[in-house]
RNA sequence: GCGCCGGUGGUCUAGUGGUAUGACAAUGGCCUUCCAAGCCAUUAACCCGGGUUCAAAUCCCGGCCGGCGCACCA
């Protein structure tokens, strides 16, 4: 079995995930999150949450998850996700088959063709195939859209789309938003939830899917306020990230041989100038210590930089976090700088104001020529062309004062040209206090694909090691994530063990602790069930238990057990101390140390690994277990730089 | 979408033109005073459709699903 295969094995089996509606044969692209595999991803989402979000201050919406057409107009995505494709029969090879015509033609816009039109077009100008020469001719067009399409209510009139990324449902959004966030600069907006893209070929799992959870910030920045530290409210705090430490892949290294890897700090990629944008600097810093605190193995990431090919249509610098997963790099993360595209398009599709009013710290005077027109000339001499007549006028004011100077002024109305007097133009050089401007605001967005960080997360957890003479294999989850916290056993269901145990697992659970009761099958099965899963502690009533108020946690990394008090009387005591160490408030070698009177309990213990893997629990330190090199590939062979998307 | 390979209990797997092997898991019971492996019992499978055949899980075709490669990844 292969590492990837073992890894799905334990996903299905376990209730991570599995592939939606197998049994009506399933559906390519669409995966159904288990019991494990829902806690896991929820807890993740909200360890975002709490990040992004919560510790920034800034605001989460839940839009809906389909949207008109006329919003993916907008954004784009409607031309950009609707490709013509026609493929050679003598190489095979794929192209655009739009691109073709418009460079076999002078037809420019041969992406609204139909796909006969465009086929026709092809066979026409007896396109050849750009890599092997063959004819074209007879090959198909093919059309695939990116988006999936509906119908909003009965009928056809009203077409919609699943929305292929959460964002535009901020966006579209933006001028309530703005007022909630009273118009200051900069805001930022979340989301967490589904998105969808119709893939041509779903691959590897939940790697890429069709129907996909996504946590995106929309940070909206003042375009024109310069990034100093003048303004710490409108700065990126980078002074708090200074010092973490980025792998960076730049698009320099990229291009050069050697394939090196910049390790750097926050601070120091943006004073080289290899991050452009301190707000993405910012957000990489944040997120990396996020990663690492959720459980990435950070030898396994990399941040890198996209190619100028590369770049949507929306950005200008954009980064990617990727993390290695089965020998190859995959894209978990984009941090991209989409500018004003996004609002400015909604704007003018909208016809909405999709800007903020900025006012200058003193109000300035401001000189200009204005036309305040006597209608009761205007009107009977010009009849229903006389706001025309208006309108021509403050334009013609606007560009060219001068022309007032005279007696009369000639304007163009309808292609007619009229001579004004003017007297009854009402022109004049008003003088006028301007408090501000209204700007389009810049965006940052950090863009998360939850079930690609999740997979990460997974996939790096997997640990072996060996306890007392027998393999096992578990997750080295951090305990923020695990899905299970605590299993909670009884050594054995007898004598009173198994009721005491019951009533721990059912104050735990009254705490919000997930805890898992077992009580089948011998101690050390139930312990390997929890390993699997990644469930950081068991906690055992045994016979001491019954006598002196007291259980035993088992540490889940180092195998090892410690004895802390559970008095009866005070049902709240073991549970806040499990809450700290969930929390990370405290630790399993700190409750050892408080706790343990030197009364070993068993004689668990790992017999191999690294003495130097001293049982940090705290899960930020996800490199201490790398010395199990057994999850990598098999010589890691098949490793190419493939990315997602 | 194209090509190659594959699809048998929950999981992994043996297997042959005559409806199926084993293991693990699960469930019930026994045993057991802390790390999966003892004993008994039970549950449970040939991806779907068509064809060939007396008979198809097995051979053929198509589909679906999966892995890999190509293409695609706004």
């Amino acid at each position: 079995m292969t590492d990837r295969s073992r890894l799905t094995e334990l996903a299905t089996r376990r209730g991570f995930y599995f592939p939606a509606a197998e049994a009506y044969g399933g559906v390519a692209g669409f995966y159904t999150y288990g019991p494990l595999g829902a806690a896991l991803k929820r807890n993740i989402e909200d360890a975002w949450r709490e990040r992004f979000l919560t510790r920034e201050g800034h605001m989460e919406v839940d839009g809906p998850t389909v949207m008109p057409e006329p919003v993916f107009e907008a954004s784009g995505h409607l031309d950009t996700f609707d490709d013509m494709m026609i493929e050679c029969p003598d190489c095979g090879e794929s192209h655009r088959a739009d691109h073709l015509v418009e460079a076999a033609t002078d037809i420019e816009d041969a992406e609204a063709f139909g796909t006969e039109r465009v086929a026709d077009l092809i066979a026409d100008h007896d396109v050849a195939c750009p890599n092997c020469g063959a004819s074209l001719a007879d090959a198909s067009v093919s059309e695939f859209n990116l988006m999936f399409g509906t119908n909003i209510g009965p009928g056809s009139a009203a077409p919609g789309y699943l929305r292929p990324e959460t964002a535009q449902a901020i966006f579209v959004e933006f001028p309530r938003l703005a007022e909630y966030a009273r118009n200051q600069l900069p805001f930022g907006v979340g989301q967490i939830g589904k998105a969808y893209r119709n893939e041509i070929s779903p691959r590897r799992g939940i790697i890429r899917v069709r129907e996909f959870t996504q946590a995106e910030l929309e940070l909206f920045v003042d375009p024109e306020s310069e990034v100093d530290g003048s303004d710490p409210d409108a700065d990126p705090d980078l002074a708090a990230v200074a010092n973490v430490p980025l792998t960076l892949y730049p698009i320099d290294e990229q291009r050069a041989e050697g394939n090196e890897y910049v390790e750097t700090t926050v601070a120091q990629a943006v004073s080289e100038g290899l991050i452009g944008e301190p707000w993405i600097a910012y957000y990489l810093g944040i997120a990396a210590e996020w990663y690492e605190r959720i459980g990435i193995d950070m030898d396994r990431f990399r941040y890198r930089q996209h190619l100028p090919g590369e770049l949507s249509h929306y950005a200008s610098e954009c980064w990617d976090a990727e993390a290695e997963l089965g020998g190859n790099w995959v894209e978990i993360t984009g941090f991209a700088t989409r500018g004003s595209y996004d609002l400015s398009r909604h704007a003018d599709f909208s016809g909405e104001s999709m800007t903020i009013f900025e006012p200058y710290d003193e109000p300035q005077k401001i000189e200009r020529p204005a036309v305040d027109p006597d209608m009761s000339f205007l009107g009977p001499e010009f009849g229903e062309r006389a706001p025309a007549v208006v309108e021509a006028l403050e334009e013609r004011a606007a560009s060219d004062p001068e022309a007032f100077d005279g007696e009369a002024i000639e304007i163009d109305v309808d292609g007619e040209t009229c001579a004004i007097p003017v007297a009854v133009t009402g022109f004049d050089v008003i003088e006028e206090t301007v408090a501000g401007e209204h700007v389009t605001p810049e965006v940052i967005e950090p863009s998360f694909g939850i079930d690609r960080v999740f997979a990460a997360v997974f996939e790096h957890a997997v640990r072996r090691d060996v306890v007392e003479g027998k393999e096992r294999t578990y997750l080295e989850l951090a305990p923020e994530v695990a899905p299970t916290f605590v299993g909670v056993f009884p050594l054995m269901d007898k004598e009173g063990l198994g009721e005491r145990a019951r009533e721990i697992a059912s104050s735990l659970r009254e705490r919000g602790l997930t805890a898992q009761y077992d009580d089948s099958g011998s101690i050390g099965r139930r312990y390997r069930r929890q390993d699997e899963v990644g469930t950081p502690v068991c906690l055992t009533v045994d016979y001491e238990t019954l006598e002196g108020d007291t259980v035993t946690l088992r540490d889940r990394d180092s195998a090892t057990q410690i004895r802390v008090p559970a008095p009866p009387d005070e049902p709240g005591a073991l549970g806040r101390l499990l809450a700290d160490l969930r929390a990370g408030a405290t630790s399993f070698d700190a409750l050892a140390a408080e706790y343990d009177d030197g009364t070993v309990v068993g004689d668990g213990g790992t017999d191999e690994g690294t003495d130097g893997d001293d049982n940090t629990v705290e899960g930020a330190d996800g490199r201490s277990g790398s010395e199990h090199g057994d999850e990598s590939t098999d010589g890691g062979n098949e490793r190419d730089d493939a990315s997602g998307d």
